[in-house]
RNA sequence: GGUCCCGUGGUGUAGCGGCCUAACAUGCGGCCCUGUCAAGGCCGAGAUCGCGGGUUCGAAUCCCGUCGGGACCGCCA
């Protein structure tokens, strides 16, 4: 071994102890005579105290030393003397009086400084240096936090009998849903796998299995762009059970992530304990979006009536058209300038508004884009409607329902970074229940699964196959939190009969049906288990955990926004070879 | 595919039509210094301002294009 103990554990109990220590230069303080190396490994930091009374050897190696040099010291712990000591660092008490000091490795001038959390330098230069920012004391924290939530997710479902089991990564493509990675068959030209969007026929399959309850740390894949919370591979605790509903799924989830949160990151808040339940069309109406941030109130309000017989060209052929009027309120806001306003209808544009009309609640009545075209009735009633108070701006969209959920619910989230109206600290999670089951696609003419084809509709819907699919509930649930989607799952499928119909109303043909799933259709009719299940996601979830703003800062080698791995310089062309053995030609 | 924003020594910023022969901090090289902990002091090297074109007597600065990056929309069963 190369070291007898951490940089970080040293305490005053070590104190005349001669150890062993193996790590990198922080930071460097020569004195001309004394100097002093702050050597550093994962665990910590400590001061290592060079006097010049050491072995013409060891001066030389200290003397030329630069940070992020790697040494090998030895030395006594001493509690250093009065008043010398550091209260901000963890082992502040004491100093490792250097015996010998050996260079194991030397370090080049680095590209950006591993200490000083301040001045990072432009995010792709991190990630080509990626090794070098993970040295950095908030990543490492970031990922031994992440070591820890899987820890715990893996201990906590241990206790509760289930089984952590591997599935393939090399399956099969799925029709439908993101676009899929494709792998190229060397011993069957023309054909592929495809890397798992999630584990989600497999896991099925290990319940008909009768394995009872599942769980994997999966890592999924799809084809699609990126986002800040959203990488084309990431992980989810994916976990299934039989012989459950729907409750019996969330209360386990719920559960889980309460003892999480309490365990890993006691400082962070619950908002409310039990987790709040929505259903997909409240949760709609009254935030905008179905993963609302429920840390602050500012809810959509639903101003239909008040304004149905307005002198307001805009309020009116939008409930000729079958539209909705609906505001909300930004507390304090009324004295924003013009200028402000047209940016805040800059941005309900670019959410898909027409426009954007404000009523400023002042000492002198409403004014506001809309103020001259407001009655005195219809503007007691709007100011009684909504609680706005003198000082605030009401924010009002006409238009098609979806159009003024979706504007209002992106200016909520405006108005929340702007006013500072969400605790970092909290967190909101909330169940968002009854989905629809299916969604018309109008491009394609043809009905599209709202959560997957696998989702058990609500028994009482049945009829409606025939009648009404666009009514159909599902029993599809998603958690959220903080304005996140944080898991989605089901009750399944577990009778091929359903399966089917679901299957034809997507617009499957026969032939279609059997060649990608009669796998399992035939499963279900062997005795399948009623079945359901949940897949959270893993890096969104340390991303609120560790108050990081994207899930990059949680990957310990992400690929960037254009998709790119820019340390090992991924996607690459590959040798010819490669591609004869893959019976792969590129086309120019 | 779309909208918006950014691109100046190794790194982070300032400069936003002439004071720029580009400033500051940090890092880097050298010298001094025995108690600092973002050590300090002195000296020095290092950028033709992403790239190409244009406007102008004059461009890091204005315009156009392009490349690279970020945020968001589409997309993400």
């Amino acid at each position: 071994m190369y070291k007898t103990h951490t940089c970080g554990e040293l305490r005053a109990t070590h104190a005349n102890q001669q150890v062993t220590l193996a790590g990198w230069v922080h930071r460097r303080r020569d004195h001309g005579g004394v100097i002093f190396l702050d050597l550093r490994d994962r665990y910590g930091i400590v001061q290592v105290t060079v006097n010049p009374d050491l072995s013409k050897e060891s001066l030389d190696a200290v003397s030329n030393v630069r940070m992020e040099w790697v040494l090998q010291i030895t030395g006594m712990v001493q509690k250093r003397p009065a008043g010398m000591q550091n209260p901000k660092m963890q082992t502040g008490e004491v100093e490792v009086i250097a015996q010998s000091v050996k260079v194991l490795n030397r370090a080049k001038t680095l590209p950006f400084l591993v200490s000083g959390e301040n001045d990072l330098p432009d995010e792709n230069t991190r990630l080509k240096y990626r090794y070098l920012d993970l040295r950095r004391e908030r990543m490492t924290h970031n990922m031994i936090l992440r070591h820890q939530v899987v820890k715990f997710m893996r201990d906590f479902l241990d206790q509760y009998n289930f089984v952590e089991i591997e599935t393939p990564i090399l399956f099969k493509a799925t029709p439908e849903g993101a676009r899929d990675y494709l792998v190229p068959s060397r011993l069957y030209p023309g054909q592929f796998y495809a890397l798992p969007q999630s584990p989600q026929q497999l896991k099925q399959l290990l319940m008909v299995a009768g394995m009872d309850r599942y769980f994997q740390i999966a890592r999924c894949f799809r084809d699609e762009d990126l986002r800040g919370d959203r990488q084309p591979e990431f992980t989810q605790l994916d976990l299934e059970m039989s012989f459950v509903q729907r409750d019996d799924v969330l209360a386990l989830v719920e559960q889980l992530y309460t003892e999480l949160i309490s365990a890993i990151t006691p400082h962070k808040r619950l908002l409310s304990s039990p987790w709040p339940r929505f259903s997909y069309r409240e949760v709609l109406e009254r935030y905008g979006t179905d993963k609302p941030d429920l840390r602050f109130g500012m809810e959509l309000i639903d101003v239909s009536d008040i304004f149905a017989k307005s002198d307001f060209r805009v309020f009116q052929s939008a409930i000729e058209a079958g539209g909705v009027i609906k505001c909300i309120v930004a507390p304090g806001c009324a004295e924003y300038s013009r200028k402000e306003v047209d940016a805040l209808t800059e941005s309900a544009r670019a959410l898909g508004a027409k426009g954007l009309a404000t009523l400023a609640v002042t000492s002198e009545g409403l004014k506001g884009t809309a103020a001259k075209f407001v009655t005195p009735e219809e503007a007691e009633a709007v100011k009684s409607k909504t609680g706005a108070q003198e000082g605030d701006l009401i924010l009002v969209a006409a238009d098609q329902r979806a159009v003024v959920n979706k504007v209002l619910g992106g200016l909520r989230l405006i108005f929340r970074d702007r006013l500072d109206l969400a605790d970092p600290n909290m967190l909101a999670f909330g169940w968002v229940v009854d989905f629809p089951m299916f969604a018309w696609n109008e491009e394609e003419g043809k009905w599209d699964a709202e959560h997957h084809p696998f989702t058990m509709p609500q028994l009482d819907d049945l009829p409606k196959f025939e009648t009404n699919p666009g009514e159909i509930l599902s029993d599809a649930y998603d958690m959220v939190c903080n304005g996140y989607e944080m898991a989605s799952g089901s009750i399944r499928i577990h009778r091929s009969d359903i399966q089917l119909k679901v299957f034809e109303l997507l617009g499957l043909r026969g032939d279609e049906i059997e060649q990608k799933f009669g796998h399992m259709l035939e499963a279900f009719d062997y005795g399948a288990p009623p079945h359901g299940g949940m897949a959270p996601g893993i890096d969104r979830l340390v991303m609120l955990l560790a108050d990081e703003p994207n899930i990059r800062e949680v990957i310990a080698f992400p690929k960037n926004q254009t998709g790119r791995d820019v340390m090992a310089d991924a996607p690459s062309e590959v040798e010819p070879k490669q591609l004869k053995e893959l019976h792969i030609q590129i086309r120019e």
